[in-house]
DNA sequence: AAAATAAATAGTAATCATTACTATTTATTT
DNA sequence: AAATAAATAGTAATGATTACTATTTATTTT
């Protein structure tokens, strides 16, 4: 993968921030250091960086987030103010669906919903 | 809420599967009952069923899916496949959130991403 | 049972996020 | 310094969902 400008300032964007961004938060946000950054370049890099593991993707009900935090780790979603928190649970599914099921656990996406702390 | 056989197709074509339809699924199979129903319909009366709890969605990714079984349960979902089972797991995360973030859960989604039985 | 009514529909246009395309630019190699 | 291939900007296309509107239809009223 070869140097682009616009790759690093993407990729600052998203460490930058606690918000798990949205591709057009990012775009926004990079409009401001390259005013005339594309949004095809954009989604092309965020999946680039994807492929690369140097960020994550979160589905978020219907919209994509990125994370910047590559820890396997659980979401707390505010429904008041739709913040989502990282923060690490407890648990072994893996062993649990392997045993009953057979199913081979890659990944386990947890979100927990309600509300945060400032909204209760 | 006024009776329609449109929304009453839809409703039991939901009840008559177990692979999480989504909208364009439920919109093809309602047309051989219903040749010229309309998209719009199908989504309008999702909409509905959802709001008076008759169905659940489900993010799958970024595609929505929905679900005629609306008790409390998690979600297996194969990559070979992309199947979407249902199972419930055992856990209490909301009295750990609680405890430990002062966050007020509502609901908890976990999707365990893997391979399912047939594929491993 | 017929007329009145308001909710639901079909069909189409609009919106929003994302991807595809292409001529031009630019980082890297030769 | 020239060659080359990857990356970009800008624009068009796609796919899912929502909005709009004239017409139809389930239900209520007379």
């Amino acid at each position: 993968m070869r140097y682009s400008q616009q790759r690093e300032i993407i990729l600052n964007l998203i460490h930058s921030t606690e918000i798990h961004p949205t591709a057009d938060w990012i775009y926004s946000s990079a409009r401001t250091q390259i005013p005339n950054i594309s949004l095809g370049t954009v989604y092309r890099n965020l999946k680039q960086l994807e492929h690369d593991k140097l960020i994550a993707t979160i589905f978020d009900g219907t919209v994509v987030r990125y994370d910047s935090n590559m820890d396997k780790h659980d979401h707390l979603k505010c429904k008041i103010c739709d913040s989502l928190t990282d923060l690490t649970l407890d648990y072994d599914f893996k062993t649990t669906v392997k045993q009953k099921f057979n199913f081979i656990a890659d990944e386990i996406e947890i979100t927990i919903i309600g509300r945060c702390s400032k909204h209760n």
